[in-house]
DNA sequence: CTAATCTCTCCAGTAACTGGAAGGTCAAGG
DNA sequence: CCTTGACCTTCCAGTTACTGGAGAGATTAG
């Protein structure tokens, strides 16, 4: 799979899929003889995975960490748990944040009832 | 209330704070005799709703767009619902993501009984 | 009155991309 | 075989959204 296929499969601009492999935090398994970058499957789901983190947040570093205890043959299995319990609760403090922001915009849509007079009870909470 | 109460209130370093006045984004209200920046509650507000749709991805620029709704007398109520219901989805769908994450976290979780042998079977799902 | 703790502005640096130039590669059509 | 166009490469510069620090003025606690 050469890099626009890997990219489109991950859902990742090519642009960054080339950047993580600079960084060495995803890197493409091997080469072809002009040279080309040339991805697998588990290429392709840790990408996926780096796409879904960062999406929430979680810094290329933090995502490093994670892809590094899945493939540090040293790493004990209660290392792996604790590093990624800590994640989960980052996570769910996430998912608790995100549902009071969908919350308060669904209040905004609900309560401006969409026709031509600016009477929205949320402007008068914002200011 | 000067700056620092201003971002502890809200949750944002003081520098963000700043950095938001800077871009126009959340101002000031007022400014005292010595030129510091004085904050009352709907400001606050404002930089709390910045801070929450940051924290999921949303652009400076898509801030800005839905705290000038609020702000705009000429806006009618079916433009701020219109935009505020775009922003809504792409919450639920941020929300359907984080589950995901959620879920493929929670089972590395699990299936990693946390003690010293390294049997995950989430490794060799990523490869 | 002085020391500590604000606050200000300005400027430089960082993280994580993102766009573009200059050039090599490859598959299809003429 | 040759060209055309869609790939791919590296490298370098620019962007977004902060973030740190210098240098200087303001305010408060002792």
């Amino acid at each position: 799979m050469n890099i626009s296929a890997a990219s489109k499969a991950a859902g990742l601009p090519v642009k960054t899929v080339r950047y993580y492999a600079d960084i060495d935090l995803v890197e493409a398994p091997s080469r072809s003889t002009a040279g080309y970058r040339t991805y697998d499957d588990a290429a392709v789901r840790k990408l996926v995975f780096v796409r879904r983190s960062r999406a929430f947040g979680f810094s290329i570093e933090g995502c490093r960490e994670l892809l590094g205890l899945y493939q540090d043959q040293d790493r004990t299995s209660s290392e792996v748990k604790r590093i990624a319990s800590k994640r989960l609760e980052e996570i769910e403090e996430k998912q608790r944040e995100l549902q009071s922001l969908h919350d308060e915009l669904a209040h905004l849509v609900t309560s401006c009832r969409g026709d031509h007079m600016p009477d929205c009870p949320i402007i008068d909470y914002l200011g």
